[in-house]
RNA sequence: UCCUCGGUAGCUCAAUGGCAGAGCAUCCGGCUGUUAACCGGAGGGUUGCUGGUUCGAGUCCAGCCCGAGGAGCCA
């Protein structure tokens, strides 16, 4: 019977076929000891000459690692082994031998590793990564669908810059014409909240900033909801469900995975809303109590966000920037009209901002002020200027990077270990 | 773009300006409970590239290439 390692418990006692590959394998003269994945798990499949006989026992003992097989034989409970069970082998299948496999069990640098990236991702520690990547997105998609939210996702070739101040990545699209790869699907999202009421957009997003940095890739995945008739409030509230939601379901249906990174799961544990909040302000007066050279009106830094993020055990919620350093689309906050209606969440353990939003600029005549002053071509915003022409409301929502919530939930020292093929500044292959 | 660090065997790393080394991987041999198994043996080198200093350069100097971390930048 074909059984898969993640079931093996389930199998006791009973003959099973596992087809995986070998991860590595140890012998002992006349016991092999040989560790099969077969991409839901590992397992050791021990192989005695006496059960398997010579020839086979001795075949067995050139068996290079990743070398496609099924294995067949008795599971069997074993306290000595990581998973609790073990094969004892009656018959081994090679399919396809694996020569010079360039991973070896021992240590090798990250470059090394990103260049077999296709490689890497066999490993019990990447495979256990993905699995978690997985579910947070799973987790994300259920949160949103079980709330009354559409998927409607935006698109990924854009006519023009979302804000003038990024950097794109300019395509050819067809004779004459420059398409640019979206950095956001917001401004399309508030159309769409405008239609449905309360959507959300996933997809990839690409930045061409030459940030050289652990939080960076210029590929990536972002998560964006908006609804129609919120507040920043509605809007906090929502992203603090989103984030003990997925920290949850993580916490539920992956402690194997969360061990395997050895990950303390108890930190996750205390992710229940609500989560501390704090002004720009409050903020600014803490990093310069900490003695750090913060400069007030200005954005924070890396280190800024890092220290924050350090005095709580929960995400924290930083409200109320100055509008000027926040983009064109930001509501001003009508009692301190310097201020913005936004929001940053920044992860605990000095992962810094894993989400940005707030609530949007609703007025006409305000965010054509603002097109002007930002000295953002008004033509291309035109279709944007119409949902403040026809029936607008109050309306807010927030964007999630995939990618840095898998980094903190799994505490990877770098996001590019979240997806399967990262692509950064100088990282084009596989 | 800037700052710091690095590039030596397939991999991870040693080597005061004076014979190019170890562990792992590979190959051969040994071992019936190994957990990155262990023990014995063998093969394996354009020291990133170019030039310079020196009796002599992996080592010092200059330039370049590649990578890592950070800064700037970044919803």
């Amino acid at each position: 019977m074909r059984a898969y390692i993640e079931d093996i418990a389930r199998h006791e006692g009973q003959e099973v076929t596992i087809h995986g590959w070998l991860h590595n394998r140890r012998s002992s003269g006349k016991i092999h000891f040989l560790i099969v994945r077969d991409g839901t798990g590992f397992i050791q499949a021990v192989m005695s000459k006496a059960a398997v006989g010579d020839e086979a026992f001795a075949r067995a003992d050139h068996l290079s690692q990743e070398s496609s097989l099924s294995v067949t034989g008795i599971v069997r409970a074993d306290a000595r082994a990581k998973g609790g069970y073990e094969i004892d082998v009656a018959r081994l299948e090679v399919h396809s031998e694996a020569h010079d496999y360039p991973i070896t069990p021992k240590e090798h640098g990250p470059d090394y590793l990103l260049d077999r990236r296709h490689l890497w991702i066999r490993s019990e520690r990447q495979t256990a990564i993905l699995r978690v990547r997985h579910e947070v997105i799973d987790a994300v998609r259920d949160f949103f669908n079980s709330r009354g939210f559409i998927l409607c996702d935006a698109p990924i070739f854009t006519p023009a810059a979302c804000e003038g101040t990024t950097t794109l990545f300019p395509v050819p699209y067809f004779e004459d014409h420059t398409a640019f790869l979206t950095q956001s699907g917001q401004l399309y999202n508030e159309a769409n909240a405008m239609a449905l009421g309360k959507v959300y957009c996933f997809g990839p997003t690409f930045r061409a900033e030459k940030s050289k940095t652990r939080r960076h890739l210029t590929e990536f995945w972002m998560v964006e909801p908006e609804m129609a008739y919120a507040d920043l409030d509605d809007v906090i509230a929502l992203a603090e469900g989103l984030i003990a939601s997925v920290v949850a379901r993580v916490l539920d249906t992956r402690k194997t995975e969360l061990e395997i990174l050895e990950r303390d799961a108890s930190t996750l544990e205390r992710i229940t809303p609500p989560f501390p909040r704090l002004t720009y302000d409050e903020a600014a007066a803490l990093l310069k109590e900490k003695g750090l050279p913060f400069q007030y009106g200005t954005d924070l830094g890396g280190t800024d966000e890092t220290v924050l993020s350090e005095q709580f055990d929960k995400p924290v919620c930083i409200t109320h920037y100055p509008a000027s350093v926040k983009a064109f689309y930001m509501k001003p906050d009508p009692r301190q009209p310097d201020k913005a209606l936004c929001v940053d969440v920044l992860a605990p353990e000095g992962y810094g901002e894993i989400i940005g939003g707030g609530q949007r600029l609703d007025d006409l005549d305000l965010l054509l002020q603002r097109i002007k002053e930002h000295d953002l071509p008004q033509e291309a915003f035109e279709w944007y200027l119409d949902l403040r022409r026809y029936g607008s409301v109050p309306h807010g929502g927030f964007g999630m990077g995939i990618e840095r919530c898998v980094s903190w939930i799994c505490k990877l020292e770098h996001v590019r270990e979240t997806i399967p093929y990262p692509r950064m500044l100088y990282r084009l292959y596989p």
